[in-house]
DNA sequence: CATGAATGAGTTTTCATTCAT
DNA sequence: AATGAATGAAAACTCATTCAT
């Protein structure tokens, strides 16, 4: 939605502005980012903000956008050459989480600024189209549904339910990871992707991945009747 | 932080001034929140406000500490004759969904309050002293630890990695369950207790804890030798 | 429609505030007039004009009604003592005619003010329920009819025109005399009373009063038959 | 005062542009009329309204200029035919208010302008040479004088008081028309020449044009006796 | 202790105008 | 001659906060 002047501007320019548009909007909430303020630290006029973008609202719902764009393509790139052919929904989820993990490192600021995006007015949060918790969810959901099919996935559980579950699992990956690596989440700077030691990732996606597979009791424990008999018992009201 | 002017208000006076200031703070970021739109609403003057809080960051911590007392409030009541004594930590699981939950319904502005304390800027988020996605992590690390003492979980489990599962799955679990009941997660009404049909959450709580206790994987494929040997192997560049 | 605030405000200083409100926008038209050039030559906080007004439109709408009022109020004095009961309808005009002339003199800047009610934007022009051009028609149409129930004005007179004709003769005098006074419509400075040297102005009107009655055409030409005979045929296409 | 780049612009871009400017600024008045819009609806570039005008306000006496010309063409063709050669004042009164009426009702959109151009700020109003109504009121006094030459005015009149008379008669003709007719003062849209019914006009100057002769007052009590006596006595303070 | 007027820096946005292409 | 991006001053208006009453 930005206008053409903004799409004309030379590559170098678009994308200086581009930055400290997303730190702004990204270290401020909506109400509380400065027109002002990013004009004066980009060092345009405040004019040609208003000749690039309608209004800052304008401005903001393209910067989401933008900042989506980025972290698609860091997706994207990630992915490419580490699995095989396609890979099952595991090989999938480890996928999404080394993503999103790398995401948060890289991108810290597009990943605080799509954050925000959640957290705007409704009038705002309204125009996003791609209101993309929503698009995470329906894609998961999919993903479920087709393991369930290829009987990768136990046929009894609860699409909507798992998709939930695996949803939000990776969703906050990002900040485990952070505070395992020590590092503050505030920080603008992003982690050069030689930071991202598979050595200190993969076993904790190993880990997450265990859980999502085979559940976190105990192993004996789980014979089929008592798993059984105990589904409901165990947790519902004292009930045994 | 309020100063006694504050606390010695009549108390229906204040309750009333409580619920119109969660609401403005819910409703806006915390820059977008006005001081002077709420006094308006509230009928107070602008001095009063001044003489119970130092400032807005002040008046926002304290509103902020307050919807965590009404939602753990509502947690206390909610558990309350639920569960015989103590309950393993998959009771401590059902509890805290069925809590999670009953907040999100009950308390929608207070929930989404707390959701902003989480966005606010830098400063004021430093002030939150008792961080509480900190304090809930390490509350459920605490649980599962005390899990795998007791035999409880399966002991080769990472218990920050699974503390962070267990945390985002039930922290999650709000908008899913406004979701199944088809309501608006902006909806200001409170949905009244006896709306929070059991025989609709509670068969969302079985199905989360059967993926939590038993894993996503399909049964029989469960072999203890096959789960060895693929753990990586499955989701991990096949190298191995 | 100012709020309170400006209401309560020291006499002295709403007074001072008034005049140069009123200045700022008769020498500007509504676009034209500055917020902020008044409030720094008021030297009152730009903050504090929107605790006495709603906003632009407001002041504006209000100063209208004040000189609307203020003129009245000359009027009003103006008229006392001049004639002695009622009068007919000619001792109106000669009183409305002294009116505006008085006003025009010495209250230069709320005349023009009141002009610039009628070239507002049309959203104002709306809210300006004493749409007084329409006020004085209907005024001067009622002592119009009035005067040809007394016999005092001639009965064929088609009511609407003649309180047209009436009013825009009357209306348009104030520049008139001016004029012969050799001044200046754009001074600020009211000319003082004392100025309004009745031995210059009482042959204006009496000369517009003479016209009024007894019309423009030489004497000796109004024979009653001539002048039916004559009527459309003089001014009407040479038809004759 | 455009420049020649204006001048040579296809008569067809230059009729366009010159409509849209009309109703911008008859529509607004001139601090509140934007060239940005201009240039956007008339769909020329910014730096090409620079390059036919010096600026806004060159911009706008040529237009007013133009509405002039428009208004005075109109004049001229309705006046065409209409009277055989010269006529007396009173033939000539009848043409002015035809075609005061004319343009009122076929060219709102530059009589509106034309008004505005009587309340813009002083110092354009000062450029605006031929300040029309002086110009009008001297074509007025001109006639009146004449007509008293020839004996066709009473000769004992105040020509310029009956020049001012006479004007204002005349000026204000529109707006009575417009509401005679049952029309909004605001419309844009011209209304057609065939609209304008004679049959409706006519016996409105007729009235008028027979109180502008005779006067108001009631034909018997216009002795000559009783009228030079009454003179200043029936106006003023009542004095018989 | 309550009040609410005063404040002026702050906000977003529009303006007329320039000038390099 | 035409363009339209750049400009920054200026606009109307809101803000959190203070302080005299």
């Amino acid at each position: 939605m930005p206008k053409t002047t903004f799409l004309n501007l030379p590559a170098k320019k678009r994308a200086r502005f581009l930055v400290l548009a997303v730190r702004e909007f990204a270290d401020n909430d909506y109400a509380g980012a400065s027109i002002s303020r990013l004009v004066a630290q980009a060092g345009i006029a405040k004019g040609s903000l208003y000749q690039y973008f309608a209004d800052k609202q304008d401005l903001f719902l393209y910067l989401v956008e933008h900042a989506q764009g980025v972290l698609l393509e860091d997706v994207a790139t990630a992915g490419t050459g580490s699995i095989g052919p396609i890979g099952g929904i595991l090989d999938q989820l480890r996928l999404q989480m080394s993503a999103t993990v790398s995401a948060a490192l890289r991108h810290p600021q597009e990943a605080r600024l799509i954050q925000r995006a959640y957290q705007s007015p409704a009038s705002i949060r309204r125009k996003l189209e791609r209101h993309d918790a929503r698009v995470r969810h329906d894609h998961m959901r999919a993903l479920v549904v087709a393991a369930q099919t290829t009987g990768e996935l136990a046929p009894d559980l609860d699409p909507e339910v798992t998709a939930h579950v695996l949803a939000a699992i990776v969703g906050g990956l990002g900040p485990l990871v952070l505070t395992r690596l020590g590092l503050d989440a505030e920080r603008d700077t992003s982690v050069p992707a030689d930071r991202l030691d598979p050595a200190v990732l993969e076993p904790i996606f190993d880990s997450v991945l265990r859980i999502v597979r085979e559940g976190v009791a105990t192993f004996p424990g789980r014979g089929t009747s008592r798993r059984r008999a105990s589904r409901r018992g165990t947790a519902q009201r004292g009930a045994e």
